[in-house]
DNA sequence: CGCTTTCAGAACCGAAAGGTTATAGATGGA
DNA sequence: TCCATCTATAACCTTTCGGTTCTGAAAGCG
């Protein structure tokens, strides 16, 4: 899997969440982490294994504990990708308006040829 | 289901992801949208579908064709959710060592009773 | 009116997700 | 050495996901 599906994928899931909400308070076992859940070790620990995949934690055995921990740089990945998002999307804002515009003129005129999605050289959306 | 795990939901499939980045270019139809995909148009149909349910595009009816567009406004939200952890998660990077170090200490003197898991009132995590 | 285009919905399918219980491997403690 | 604890794995089940094909409704066009 790509490691932003992977990220996403991880985060689409409330116990996930809850789980990087608790290890942001501080490094914690398994045991520690199931505690509070209404749900078995394994589920726990399988919830771990998908966030360390996703890179979102690290896992070190101690003795016969297994720490997890946070790990910021796949996030950071991820909230970039959402803010270059974010730059498009304020532009394309009312273009769904316009698209309606420029076909009820179309409509009304009954002459133009221009397709419904016009893209007047207006914005040159390099990447 | 829950707003954020459907907004996270939306973004872990690759294709959703690829309908996104096209209509940052402009509002499009749905054959459009499935042109470049190897791909069935009701697949393409079922995708609008996840994206419009989380909130990330809306869609509006102009003849026979359905337009998408992109709305900013559940993304910024996740974008908020996931800073918020980077705060945390940038306050909490050396906590495994700590514990480590920690529970090191504590075999080797073997008289300690301190928990690893230590948490000394250094920080106050309100949310 | 009849045809074509655009799109969504239904029915179906295989694979993946999210949970369970039972078990086995490490490891520390008595 | 024997026992208790911590954790992962295996086997299993049910639901969801991502795709398919087929069909039908809505709307413009000749």
């Amino acid at each position: 899997m790509d490691p932003l599906s992977a990220v996403f994928g991880a985060l689409a899931d409330p116990t996930r969440r809850a789980l990087l909400q608790r290890l942001a308070e501080s490094d914690a076992t398994v045991t520690e982490l199931a505690e509070p859940f209404a749900m078995s070790q394994p589920a726990i620990s399988k919830h771990l294994k998908v966030l360390e995949h996703a890179g979102l934690i690290s896992r070190s055995k101690v003795a016969t504990a297994r720490y997890s921990h946070l790990e910021a740089e796949r996030l950071r990945e991820a909230i970039e990708y959402m803010e270059r998002y974010k730059r498009f999307w304020s532009r394309s804002f009312d273009r769904l308006d316009q698209a309606i515009a420029a076909f009820t003129a179309m409509q009304q005129t009954t002459t133009a040829d221009e397709p419904a999605t016009e893209n007047n050289g207006k914005e040159t959306t390099d990447d």
